[in-house]
DNA sequence: AGCACGCCGACT
DNA sequence: GTCGGCGTGCTC
């Protein structure tokens, strides 16, 4: 028992414990094994991350004063290969960066069965032979699809250059089939090579592996996202771990898959804000990937029809460009079968009777695609029936009572629920404040939008004389497993003439015979507090453009052409202007400048520090407190530290919520800040300003403030 | 984060 | 008399 092991363990940033603890063990541990060990009254899964021997330390119990005596490691999971250099400096990095312990981005990283099954139940489970049956339809895979001229030559320049690369390519150009073209030629180049796949949502990965599969055999192909079950989770692990599966597809936690020959990292729709991690660590999936691939030499390639500006930014135009950043950018800005792209129609809302929710123009245009059996699309970012129930009498509104938000109005089964701590109740029958039944919605969502539409073309009759077909996606229409799968089926099939959802409908889904999109509440983005509002807006809306007209052929055979509608207040917003003409660059291009000029992201580097207490006086105090303690620190100068404000949504939960924002120039500057600020942190929940604190948290890089 | 210990209200 | 509320403190 001479040896001292040094365990990443799952410990709480928060909890003033150091990175590792440390156990002894009769034998040193290779880095990267993965071991039971005592903590507390339990026992935990940690991964060893150094060993040194302590032979002479006077290990023994006589050792009465200074160390005080090391537990043993309960066990060594030695089934198992240990978790490799690479993966352990990912892990280490992306704990630095975020301002994480190592334990708690290394266990986030492992299958969550892991974490459970004792060393007997794995030994038990590593010796079952891999669960995959053989691809019974091996012999039949899909060929690979000719290429575009732009496909190709987008092709030909990943393989000539490092990277990393940025795929810019529109929406249907065909960004999916360059990404499995150049898995291809790495997986016929290298024997042992791995891909990395990454997409932003759940909802995705069932079609991305289905084309995957079908190319490559089922049983080269694994998926990592947090919908599976855990015993998938674990046996998807194990196999890109060990490296029998070439292709991993997942979403942003699969960037910690363990995979020893990665050569190759896919990160589609990089823009998407789902990449940045939003409770626990706070890691951004894309900048790993980039960081990832440097680390690994593997290739990195983002592809976005709307990249973030930070990606942008730092991308050039051409090879042999010097203008611009280092990644290389690849454009497409055609799309498959010289289909173009939606025109798009802006509906100025101000022209409009009072109180118009869908413009006669607008209806007009549905009901042509609906006389030829054509699809639609309405896209509204809200879902419920009414964001808000109002009494017209004493002006009682549904608020949450523990949160600093209104409850929304679900029709569907009459109860008022908050979105954000899920408080739920049945609608009442009269004002809970004055008794007077007439309470009415206000404003609408979804479901409200679906009876609306139901209500607008009862009369009107489909090609063959039925009624028209409305159907609605949105979180609640998909909360039971495979709800989705049947619904966006149905919509496959043709059983559906107008389709309404969030922003669900509004990615990467690839409908053939929808001809129109339309979104019918965009305004609120444009004067948003959040100056990345108008980035997230110009993308979902180029993204939902880019679900109309996917199918060149069904286009052509119904002689129609693809539209996509945007009702507005400001239609010479010049968001929209940049939008008509599909023209990213010259959007990007404005907000750079706007960006560069006010000295924000990409051009400085922020960091929140929130505090959570049951008073918001309590929450400002530790993080003014906190802004004040560190001026003392080295390099204080270099950071601009913002004072203490409320959230948005104030109190969720009966939880009152503050942040703070610090500002440099520089990441490197902003870096050693926080690590220098950190144990301050650590120190003053003991101070007076502390108490009432429930948790505090840094969030490195936020994308929303 | 867990999981203890610890000291005050309504129940079999 | 206990069951259990969550405030406070600790984990190599």
């Amino acid at each position: 028992m001479n040896w001292r092991i040094d365990v990443a363990l799952q410990t709480p940033a928060h909890s003033a414990l150091g990175d590792v603890l440390s156990y002894k063990n009769a034998t040193p541990l290779v880095a990267g094994t993965l071991v039971r060990v005592p903590l507390g009254r339990r026992e935990v899964l940690g991964v060893a991350w150094a060993s040194s021997d302590i032979t002479g330390d006077g290990d023994g119990a006589e050792a009465g004063s200074g160390t005080p005596e090391l537990k043993p490691i309960a066990a060594v999971l030695d089934g198992l290969a240990p978790l490799g250099e690479a993966w352990r400096d990912l892990v280490a990095f992306a704990a630095r960066y975020y301002q994480r312990s190592l334990g708690e981005i290394a266990l986030a990283a492992l299958p969550p069965q892991l974490r459970d099954l004792s060393t007997v139940q794995l030994a038990r489970r590593l010796k079952r032979p891999a669960v995959k049956a053989a691809n019974a339809a091996d012999g039949q895979r899909d060929a690979a699809l000719p290429l575009t001229a732009e496909q190709a030559d987008a092709l030909a320049r990943f393989e000539a250059e490092p990277g990393p690369f940025l795929l810019f390519g529109s929406t249907g150009s065909g960004k999916t089939e360059v990404y499995l073209h150049a898995v291809a030629a790495l997986l016929a180049r290298e024997p042992q090579a791995q891909a990395l796949v990454m997409v932003p949502e759940i909802n995705l990965t069932p079609q991305l592996e289905a084309r995957f599969g079908s190319r490559f055999g089922a049983d080269a192909v694994v998926s990592l996202h947090s919908g599976m079950t855990n015993p998938q989770r674990l046996a998807s692990w194990l196999s890109a771990h060990g490296g029998a599966a070439r292709i991993v597809l997942g979403t942003r936690m699969a960037v910690f898959a363990s995979m020893p020959s990665l050569r190759l990292i896919v990160v589609d729709e990089e823009h998407d804000p789902s990449y940045k991690q939003q409770e626990g660590a706070r890691y951004s999936a894309r900048d790993l990937a980039l960081w990832r691939g440097r680390r690994e030499g593997a290739k990195v390639m983002l592809g976005s029809a709307t990249p973030s500006l930070e990606s942008w930014h730092r991308s050039r135009p051409a090879e042999g460009e010097d203008k611009g950043g280092s990644d290389l950018r690849l454009a497409m800005p055609s799309r498959v079968g010289a289909v173009a792209l939606p025109a798009v129609r802006l509906v100025d809302m101000n022209l409009q009777p009072p109180k118009t929710v869908l413009s006669a123009a607008l209806l007009d245009a549905i009901g042509q695609r609906i006389a030829r059996g054509e699809q639609s699309m309405v896209f509204l970012n809200r879902r419920g029936y009414a964001p808000v129930l109002a009494c017209g009498d004493c002006g009682w509104k549904s608020e949450c009572p523990h949160c600093s938000a209104f409850r929304v109005f679900h029709k569907i089964d009459r109860t008022l629920r908050c979105h954000h701590c899920g408080f739920t109740e049945r609608v009442p029958r009269a004002c809970p404040s004055c008794g007077n039944p007439d309470i009415a919605p206000v404003g609408r969502g979804t479901e409200r939008l679906e009876e609306q539409l139901g209500a607008l073309f009862d009369a009107v009759r489909r090609p063959d004389g039925s009624p028209v077909r409305i159907a609605r996606i949105d979180a609640d229409s998909t909360r039971k497993q495979g709800a989705l799968e049947s619904q966006l089926a149905s919509v496959h099939a043709g059983e559906v003439d107008v389709l309404v959802g969030t922003q669900m409908i509004a990615k990467g889904h690839d409908f053939r015979r929808i001809t129109l999109v339309a979104a019918v509440n965009a305004d609120g983005a444009l004067f948003s507090s959040d100056f990345r509002a108008p980035e997230r807006l110009f993308a979902l809306l180029m993204q939902s453009a880019g679900r109309a007209g996917r199918d060149a052929a069904y286009l052509a055979a119904q002689g129609s052409s693809a539209e996509m509608w945007i009702q507005t207040h400001h239609p010479q917003h010049p968001l929209f202007a940049a939008l008509k003409r599909h023209d990213y660059p010259a959007f990007a291009g404005g907000e750079l400048q706007e960006r560069a000029a006010a000295g924000m992201p990409p051009f400085a580097f922020q960091a929140l520090l929130r505090a959570d207490a049951r008073t918001q006086e309590a929450a400002q105090a530790f993080l003014n407190a906190a802004s004040a303690a560190a001026d003392a620190l080295p390099g204080a100068e270099m950071v601009t530290r913002y004072p203490a404000v409320p959230l948005s949504i104030q109190r969720v939960a009966n939880v009152e919520r503050a942040q703070m924002l610090v500002e440099s120039r520089s990441r490197a500057a902003l870096q050693r800040w926080l690590a220098a600020w950190q144990p301050l942190l650590h120190a003053m929940r003991r101070e007076p300003e502390g108490k009432g604190v429930i948790r505090w948290l840094v969030d490195v890089d936020p994308q929303s403030i």
